[in-house]
DNA sequence: TATCCGTGGCG
DNA sequence: TCGCCAAGGAT
């Protein structure tokens, strides 16, 4: 089994780059950096980051070097902020406390902020050939089909687990097998239309026995998603200039830039109501336009309003907030969502 | 265990 | 248009 997997991948393996050259060990940081961008994104968004990355930041020491606010502003339209401050600490942390070297063993990586469960053993197997099984959702995959494995996911996790350590039990090359497992799922037991006639697995799996490959993985029914409603102020102070300030916190956005906004709420009447403070101090009209935006646990409708404001520094919450002109929207930190919104405003 | 956390592409 | 899902982690 692991021959014809890593024959199948010595042969069809794709040229991503933060894969090593045929041959050579994988740069530690590298395989890190990449592996974080990659938490639920795709290869071919995470690709001009990783890049963009590398060359503004060559080491990790580098990265470590740098302000939240930087690694933010770079990080900005991949999604999930926390990866991002937790890439910037994980940073400090292997340069500060480990002389800027990445732990070797999945129980050192696991110690690291950002890394869980799959990114720890993805970096000792990958950067270190280390065996470790890492289980992403193409293994999870590859193995419910493989084994017909019915019960619904995320209650079959511990066996698919189980199931994918056996599998990777004394493999020869555990970098490649770990990469090549989830190969074979992101490019042949995909999850629509699997081209199980390309698979080295093909002959042993139960899914293609039953002909029920594309029903697996079953999972559970996820919730429906709310609607939130709020406005977005587009102040602007008469010479080109508009108004962000920083989000706080470790939730939503937080670290963030954003324009000056309501809370975002599921009640769309109480949505409609203009804050007292802006109406007092800033007097702001409805532009008519509205973004829409679509988060992981609800969609997002904000209504744009615009006033010329260049006393809004006065307003409650805006104490810290900053003007800026929209050609350097690039150097802070603002969420799709935000340039959504500024798009829809640059030029007023 | 369950919930929170972004964004883009695809069928 | 809409649901799915992508090299998941933190709490």
């Amino acid at each position: 089994m692991q021959d014809r997997l890593l024959g199948w991948f010595d042969r069809h393996q794709r040229v991503l780059p933060w894969r090593a050259r045929k041959g050579r060990r994988p740069d530690p940081y590298h395989v890190w950096l990449s592996e974080i961008m990659l938490q639920q994104t795709t290869v071919v968004t995470v690709g001009p980051y990783f890049e963009k990355f590398l060359k503004k930041w060559p080491s990790v020491q580098k990265l470590a070097a740098a302000s939240q606010d930087e690694v933010l502003a770079a990080w900005a339209g991949l999604g999930y902020y926390a990866r991002a401050r937790n890439l910037h600490k994980c940073a400090q942390a292997v340069t500060n406390d480990y002389g800027g070297v990445f732990p070797d063993t999945e129980e050192g990586l696991l110690e690291l902020p950002g890394i869980g469960p799959y990114t720890a053993a993805a970096i000792a197997s990958i950067a270190f050939d280390v065996p470790a099984t890492a289980v992403d959702g193409n293994v999870e995959r590859v193995v419910s089909r493989f084994f017909s494995i019915e019960e619904p996911l995320p209650a079959s996790k511990k066996t698919i687990r189980e199931k994918a350590a056996q599998l990777a039990k004394g493999v020869s090359r555990p970098g490649d097998f770990t990469q090549a497992f989830m190969e074979l799922g992101a490019t042949v037991c995909t999850p629509r239309k699997p081209k199980c006639g390309l698979c080295p697995w093909k002959d042993d799996c139960a899914a293609r026995r039953k002909g029920n490959a594309e029903e697996l993985p079953r999972k559970l029914a996820k919730a429906a998603k709310p609607v939130r409603y709020g406005k977005v102020f587009w102040l602007s102070d008469g010479k080109g200039r508009f108004l962000i300030h920083k989000r706080a916190g470790q939730g939503l956005y937080g670290g963030m830039y954003q324009l000056p906004t309501t809370e975002w709420i599921t009640d769309r009447k109480a949505a409609a109501k203009l804050p007292a403070p802006f109406q007092e101090t800033i007097k702001p009209c409805p532009l008519g336009e509205s973004v829409r935006h679509s988060l992981t646990h609800f969609d997002l409708v904000l209504e744009i309003w615009t006033a010329k404001a260049p006393r809004a520094g006065t307003v409650k919450g805006l104490e810290e907030a900053c003007w800026i002109h929209s050609e350097n929207i690039g150097d802070y930190g603002l969420p799709t969502l935000m340039r959504k919104a500024i798009g829809l405003c640059a030029g007023l």
